[in-house]
RNA sequence: GGCGUCGUACCCAAGCGGUCUAAGGGGCCGGUUUGCAAAACCGUUAUUCGCCGGUUCGAAUCCGGCCGACGCCUCCA
């Protein structure tokens, strides 16, 4: 039975989609202006977990991620390198999806771009006028009426006060009538050079919280199932697509909404702002793999806050290694695939572990626990019949939730002729000559170890 | 100021009132194995869970206070 912790009631429920065998995902994507960082692919990792766990559990997903290509910081790049928009935005665009392949992140169904929807957003926002939820300014922008929908703070169970925002509505350039109102469109200005759209109260383009709302309800309908995104979009993000959505349809919105919490850098958070953040691409420099970094970011659980640090790369190296270790002697082991080979009963717990709200460091424990149980049979030359088959397909199995453990490696020609020269050195007892080929294979990137059943090689 | 999270071994980290003399991983040290290595395995590494009180037959787990770290309160994954 899968379990969920629903920020919405802030407790751990039991899951069941609205259509049986069915899941509708939304997950908010990147504003792209920039590079993605390794804070923001935490959130898409969580969520990437999240949709692998419900399909292991038998469900078809259906995930939609949108492409936020038009807002303030993507029109102030854009006119600051001096570039059309739309060219920025494809470049970065581009780069997050080949970030995402190379963390071997599954792709959604569908990656919706906010500047190709507009016409969704202005029927949603005309519709939300025609129902008293939203107002026009004389500058051409509208704004949502958060007084008009009661329920609003749902989420992020936060009460408004007129003293706390008295400071910033003195100094809010907008003449909105209360400071929690959120644009919904946002009427032209100079700074906006050509990126403007016709709506029928005015030229401008959409506010950011819209685009969601509309995208979201355009592909998975009114009312669906699960949406995602980091803790800090729980405010004003989700609590205004909440509003919105629901003032604009008549009906309610999502089910359960997930936030991963946070990754921290030296104990703060990272963030564009703060200058301490590190790009895929800069930890690719350093040496990191797509299974190290998934590691690191899936070791934890996803509502706790996680310290990246470049010092953890040996310990996910060594994981790393292990696991590939363990997948290949199991391969050696079974050399028939037994069919009709059974998952051990430890795999059960696994799963479990999973469908409790995605607890990934117990179903860790567990896999390490079955590891070393199996490791052991193995050294004692006591597996039991189709022990090693049910091993295998456990662990292919548990690749599929984590993709910790890299592909096989083909071995070059030119390293099996040297094991085989040095092969014959060891028959021969010329150690010395042994010892200095295993020190070239080594210096070639492959390691080599001496079993009982011969010499096995393995990429670094 | 309001809302909220967290503080467990050298490091990461689970722990959802009793099976906790506290999982799992990394590291350290010792051992088995090995031509030597590597890998794997075995053993050791917290009588203790930020501090102080309280509730309870029983608390790392619940309550109160204090100390410390962090997040949100309309840029933000």
């Amino acid at each position: 039975m899968l379990q969920f912790y629903n920020s919405l009631t802030r407790k751990k429920e039991s899951f069941k989609p609205l259509k049986e065998g069915e899941v509708s995902l939304y997950t908010c994507g990147p504003t792209v202006y920039d590079e993605a960082h390794i804070g923001n692919f935490r959130t898409f990792m969580f969520e990437d977990l999240l949709k692998r766990v419900l399909i292991l559990s038998g469900l078809d997903v259906k995930h939609i991620m949108n492409i936020t290509d038009v807002d303030d910081k993507t029109i102030k790049r854009a006119a600051d390198q001096n570039m059309p928009l739309q060219e920025l935005t494809e470049k970065y665009t581009k780069m997050f999806y080949d970030d995402l392949e190379w963390l071997k992140i599954i792709p959604a169904d569908d990656y919706p771009l906010a500047t190709q929807h507009v016409d969704g957003m202005i029927s949603m926002i005309a519709s939300l006028l025609e129902k008293g939820h939203a107002y026009k300014d004389d500058d051409g922008s509208v704004y949502f009426k958060v007084a008009s929908f009661p329920k609003y703070g749902q989420l992020s169970h936060l009460i408004f006060e007129e003293q706390q925002s008295a400071d910033r509505m003195a100094s809010d350039e907008y003449s909105k009538e209360a400071a929690q109102d959120f644009a919904l469109w946002k009427g032209w200005k100079d700074d906006d050079g050509n990126v403007v759209w016709d709506a029928p109260w005015g030229k401008g383009r959409p506010g950011w919280h819209i685009e969601c709302s509309s995208m979201s309800t355009e592909y998975l309908g009114d009312h669906f199932d699960i949406h995602c995104g980091g803790v800090d979009n729980m405010f004003p993000h989700h609590e205004n697509e909440i509003a919105q959505s629901q003032c604009a349809s008549g009906k309610p919105f999502v089910n359960t909404w997930l936030h991963s919490e946070h990754l921290m850098v030296e104990g703060g958070k990272m963030s564009k702002s703060e200058g301490n953040y590190y790009t895929v691409n800069e930890l690719k420099s350093q040496g990191f793999t797509p299974e190290n970094i998934r590691y690191q970011l899936l070791s934890g659980h996803y509502r706790t806050k996680i310290n990246f640090s470049l010092a953890k790369k040996q310990e996910g190296e060594k994981i790393v290694k292990r696991l590939s270790e363990f997948k290949a002697r199991l391969k050696a082991e079974s050399n028939e695939t037994k069919l009709g080979a059974e998952f051990p009963k430890e795999y059960q717990l696994f799963q479990e572990n999973l469908f409790c709200d995605l607890d990934t460091p117990n179903a860790l424990a567990v896999f390490f626990d079955y590891m070393r149980k199996i490791n052991r049979k193995i050294d004692n030359d006591n597996m039991g019949e189709g022990e090693a088959s049910a091993a295998l397909l456990f662990i292919e199995k548990f690749n599929y939730i984590f993709g910790i453990i890299p592909d096989d490696n083909a071995i070059p020609g030119e390293i099996i002729n040297l094991m085989n020269e040095r092969e014959t050195a060891r028959l021969e007892k010329d150690w010395a000559l042994a010892d200095e080929i295993r020190s070239k294979i080594d210096s070639l990137g492959w390691n080599v170890k001496d079993t009982q059943s011969g010499s096995k090689l393995s990429k670094k």
